[in-house]
DNA sequence: CTGTTAGCGCTTTCAT
DNA sequence: ATGAAAGCGCTAACAG
């Protein structure tokens, strides 16, 4: 049988809103009938009803993240990093962590509407912002509160987080090019998702620069990010006449599948061909050879989220609402020196 | 401004429990009005009222789901298919899953307390049972409904899903034996854990079942399941006197750092020095040597795990309560046979 | 078949 | 400083 604030009520012989304000610290309650209150809520082992509360005050003290497993396969390490991030600062705060995994895009609108519509959540984080996005759309008319991991189209109407993508990728590249790659190729995000065309253009941006002109058959992507879909792209990229000497893959998933590709081909990683990375997950410092990667800082991104989200619940103003992080290039041997034909 | 039960009745003319009955597929409504109800909700945007719903009927339609960071490093590859898995399941029932990350054991029974006694949750999932375990006297003694990944001492009294560490174990010592190693060596997982019990007990079983005896000085274990901890267990085997030339290790994220020790003094992993990990993370397979390792259904574990709690959550029968399934060795080259010296 | 009524546990005016 | 009362949105007896 739970304890109501009735029972702590009656217990002590006072009313139900005189237990309620000394619990929820009003101004307006005697210091010792404050105390005596909350002494004996806690020896009744009293919690408050979530759902109750949540009733009266609309509010949940719950954020929302729906994760569509499509989008990014949710066995990218990348994504236990965010959780963990998000989660730990919501427990900090106070906050509980509303989950659900989506297993079809179909069914994404309807998982937003159960959490929005339904009044679970206070606020929802988005992540992978696509072009056009639906979810944006629906929560900007809702005016439902929310940050998203990324920018997007719509950048004025929402705070969001996001790492620079292009400034990633320009290390990366330049970093391939300093080590003597002459020909680098490059296998992208799926188009749907706003920071692929980052990327891509900071792509473009460091091969113009370097004097190396960008030649379309060497720019593919993949539609998933998963391995195999990083292999199937390198396998293109290799089968060409004149194939690349070098590729920059824009996550360490879909990398390590290249890597395969071309270990496969019996090119020395490394040597005959540079791979950089991108997310700079754990498994990237253990693969043989150790993937260079450029790392997005996933831990802050993930904290700084979800404070910017809870103060955006909160009615408090923010500091700054459109955050760009840095990522940062870890060298490792995937991109070592060009050494033509080592190999063969 | 949310649509309400009361707007459609208001629409319509009808009163709100007719409208609350058409919604809820009550049999003693008319099939037309229950139709133009339904309609004109889907019509208006109605979702009903979390809150309002779980205050009236006590069910929240929400399971919960407690991760204490320390007891496994959350970045365990491991714990996202655990999360997928239980995610989809309860996306598929329309269950919400409501998790949160705790970064402190000593803030683990408050995490428990907030969703329980708070009532955010109908039931709780419960990972990494550990020997007299507080969460499961705390659930118990609420009588709250739960399902455990691992068994306990207290087995009679809740379902559980547990893979055979026993089994596993034995598998994977077996195969060592078969290839040839001779002194064998053990890391186990964190003593509290019961399951880090189950698979000792297969490693001593196996070594007699083999004929060779069990040399303590070859059993340690890690006090957490990272990377860290596994290079350093490894180390201190490595350092002995008469050091093992294989070893079982009971985690793949440990077995990893195992492997960098065995590297580092120069020996040929899968020829000197055998390693059999457990989970088989991905990783497994992408490492240099790939490791064999010992493969949890970790996938099934957590539809089952989930489907379990969802039918004691709705006061359903459960066909087997207690469930053990079986892990599968898979082989590869971190295990291959001895050749004594070979990299002298 | 539909409506009336009561109340889940809590917060919040407004009186006292 | 305390209490009475209303009501958040919904469901579930019970009448009609």
């Amino acid at each position: 049988m739970p304890v109501t604030i009735k029972n702590i009520a009656a217990e002590l012989g006072l009313s139900v809103s005189t237990v309620s304000k000394a619990l929820n610290d009003y101004p307006d309650i005697a210091p010792q009938t404050r105390q005596l209150v909350k002494e004996t809520a806690r020896r009744m082992g009293y919690r408050a009803s979530a759902a109750a509360r949540s009733l009266r005050t609309r509010r949940t003290n719950t954020i929302g993240l729906i994760f569509c497993i499509i989008d990014r396969h949710l066995t990218d390490p990348y994504y236990l990093d965010l959780l963990a991030s998000i989660g730990e600062e919501c427990s900090r705060q106070g906050f509980d962590l509303l989950l659900s995994v989506c297993p079809d895009r179909r069914l994404e609108r309807s998982a937003y509407e159960r959490m929005v519509d339904g009044k679970r959540v206070d606020g929802m984080i988005l992540t992978g912002t696509r072009h056009g996005d639906g979810r944006i759309a629906y929560l900007v008319e809702r005016g439902f509160p929310f940050v998203s991991l990324g920018r997007s189209e719509r950048d004025g109407d929402f705070p969001y987080v996001d790492v620079d993508g292009a400034k990633g990728i320009n290390d990366g590249v330049q970093h391939l090019i300093d080590q003597g790659y002459g020909r680098i190729g490059f296998v992208g995000l799926p188009p749907e998702l706003v920071c692929a065309g980052h990327r891509f253009q900071g792509y473009q941006t460091t091969l113009e620069k370097g004097g190396l002109g960008l030649d379309p058959r060497l720019v593919t992507h993949c539609d998933c990010l998963t391995q195999e879909a990083g292999y199937q792209a390198m396998q293109g990229l290799l089968e060409l006449d004149e194939p690349p000497d070098a590729a920059c893959v824009c996550s360490d998933v879909m990398a390590l599948g290249a890597m395969g590709a071309v270990q496969e081909r019996g090119l020395a990683m490394g040597r005959d061909f540079g791979i950089v990375g991108f997310d700079d997950i754990p498994m990237a410092a253990q693969v043989q050879p150790p993937l260079t990667s450029i790392r997005q800082p996933i831990y802050e991104v993930g904290t700084r989220l979800c404070r910017m989200l809870i103060k955006v619940v909160e009615g408090e103003p923010l500091a700054e609402s459109h955050v760009i992080l840095g990522p940062t290039l870890v060298i490792r041997e995937s991109s070592g020196p060009y050494q033509r034909g080592w190999a063969r």
